[in-house]
DNA sequence: CTGAAAGCGCTTACAG
DNA sequence: CTGAAAGCGCTTACAG
């Protein structure tokens, strides 16, 4: 014998609008009205929709609304990780980024699409689903590709880039006080009576050519000639930049300061130095650009540029959205900042 | 005078599959079988719309293809960060973790979203976005919520959960030999002639309690009895972690060993040992957990256990999609490696 | 093999 | 203030 139990199977969930106008007793255009707050709306039928909606638990599908509505509510973000600089997505700089982008892109109730594929170039995205799919794309780093951005920039889609605003660019970028970073560490190195000052970075890169631009400030103003041979293209990601710094060290020149492009090149640096017996500070002085978490517990702890991410990735964000809204918006340079440490002597 | 330029006028794009079945003479659902490569379909037909398609550059609008069928193409990647255990998201080993799921679900052509956000009660995921806007959703670590996690699982919406497989759990773990790890690194410190090893990490992780167990049959096998004073609850997160082991140092327990929970965790106490004088490995030794890209690195470079990522995003990645085809799903248990470096001793 | 038609769950201009 | 109707761009059971 079973029993049967008809009030479960009466008892239907309300999955779509329709379910609750039927209940309500009213039109799906009202129930629609009413849990979108329209200013049409008589209060009390709203309101005696919006209880009963909340006691079924039911809300909008927000997937056939953003449909109707064709937008998406979805913001890609894309690092560009393009091959010659090799840095890897897992510098704990780009962590850092991506979380303040995905608590920035909460609050205002957008979705993160997550792009993460090496880019020979950028324009294959052209036509895909990171473009078609979101309402705006935000680059993290421009790579070597400026041209191809604003190409890319051309488009529909509105994008904004972090970076260093190249003349000529018709995208809009949030970036740091490259130049000045570059300038502020290199000082504190001369006025440590370093005269012998390395770079290490990329210089293909715009954010790195600043900084070292920065760097040749700094010693043009202390009257120190810049040295050619002391400029060395170093890679971002560790384990390439290791032998690259290996390679340097077997050209004998002599040194006794370093300015590195990121943290995870200084470290990179730091340990590569002391495995060949040098020792930092004493025989090298060296000092980062990014101040990631772990700078402050490196051995010796790091003296490094910060970089304000949090407020980076709130900028980028209201950056594309006012842009989806189609406001005019502009670049954002962000204070940089030497935090002293070890790594660079007292 | 004004010329116009009819020709641009009246080119115009294709948009949806009734503006490429109107320009090909066909019907909609003609044109969308041809796209779909649809076995129905005539040869012939099917090629001379998809050159027709190339041609315009048109391709299927996914939003809605997906809103008619009702599913999203979108995998939800959840990280655990809980409160107490504090481990935060730009711990590298959490990067590495996210570019390798991003990996796999780019290959079979599914979107990231990205959740980041400190869960107090996962449950509040229930009615969420989370959980209705993607097919299904990866869990990155148990935290301390299991039992909800439980409950989280009875739904629709399948899951996937890096972690430990608990007993009377219902949901699909994928995870590493934690025990296997845990023991592994503390057999080497006794083979090493350590006897004083303490154990750093919050047990309340079931991860963490895995490897804490492997840690006390190691013990046990070299019978050495388990000092309770020699493990020490530590927290994830650099900041936190580093106050609590001068907490533990200022207890003057001694030890001449430790095994970290994590490899963050060891670098925050390498660092924090040598701050307060002590070197290591000499003084004591120090084993992490994960082998971070970093662990190689430090000084002096990390000995650790690998857990492979590469492997884990991948299995994380089929598992979800195997579920939300339907398939029956076990949990994988991927093996970890001891990584011996310098930290440990010779 | 191909098409007409219904419908996924919404929103909004239009009419009343 | 509320509703009927059209339509966002697709897919597929049904009919031919």
């Amino acid at each position: 014998m079973e029993f049967i139990n008809l009030s479960e199977k009466t008892q239907k969930s309300i999955t779509s609008l329709q379910d609750l106008a039927d209940l309500a007793g009213v039109s799906r255009a009202t129930a629609s009205r009413a849990l979108n707050d329209s200013p049409l709306l008589n209060k009390k039928t709203k309101e005696r929709l919006r209880k009963l909606a909340e006691k079924h638990n039911y809300s909008i599908n927000r997937r056939a609304s953003d449909f109707r509505l064709r937008r998406t509510r979805v913001i890609s973000v894309v690092f560009m990780l393009d091959l010659r600089s090799d840095q890897h997505m897992s510098d704990p700089f780009f962590l850092d980024m991506l979380g303040s982008i995905a608590d920035s892109l909460a609050e205002h109730d957008y979705d993160l699409l997550l792009t993460h594929a090496p880019m020979r170039n950028v324009l294959d995205l052209k036509e895909s689903r990171v473009m078609r799919n979101s309402d705006g794309v935000i680059f993290i780093g421009q790579g070597e590709q400026h041209e191809k951005l604003n190409e890319l920039a051309k488009g529909k889609t509105p994008i904004v880039v972090w970076g260093y605003p190249i003349a000529g660019k018709n995208y809009v970028v949030v970036g740091s006080e490259n130049l000045n970073g570059g300038y502020q560490s290199t000082r504190h190195l001369l006025g440590l009576q370093h005269r012998k000052i390395a770079f290490f970075g990329n210089t293909g890169n715009p954010e790195n050519a600043a900084r070292h631009e920065g760097y040749l400030q700094a010693l043009s103003q202390f009257e120190v000639e810049a040295d050619a041979d002391l400029k060395v293209d170093i890679p971002f990601e560790m384990k390439s930049a290791r032998e690259a710094i290996i390679k340097f060290m077997a050209s004998k020149k002599s040194f006794d300061a370093v300015v590195c492009a990121s943290d995870v090149m200084a470290l990179a640096s730091i340990s590569t130095f002391q495995e060949l017996g040098l020792r930092v500070p004493q025989d090298v002085a060296v000092v980062g650009f990014d101040d990631i978490r772990l700078a402050a517990y490196s051995n010796p702890p790091l003296t490094t540029v910060r970089q304000n991410i949090q407020e980076a990735g709130r900028v980028l964000v209201e950056s594309v959205l006012a842009m989806i809204k189609g406001e005019d918006v502009t670049d954002t340079i962000l204070p940089s900042e030497l935090i002293v440490r070890k790594s660079s002597g007292k």
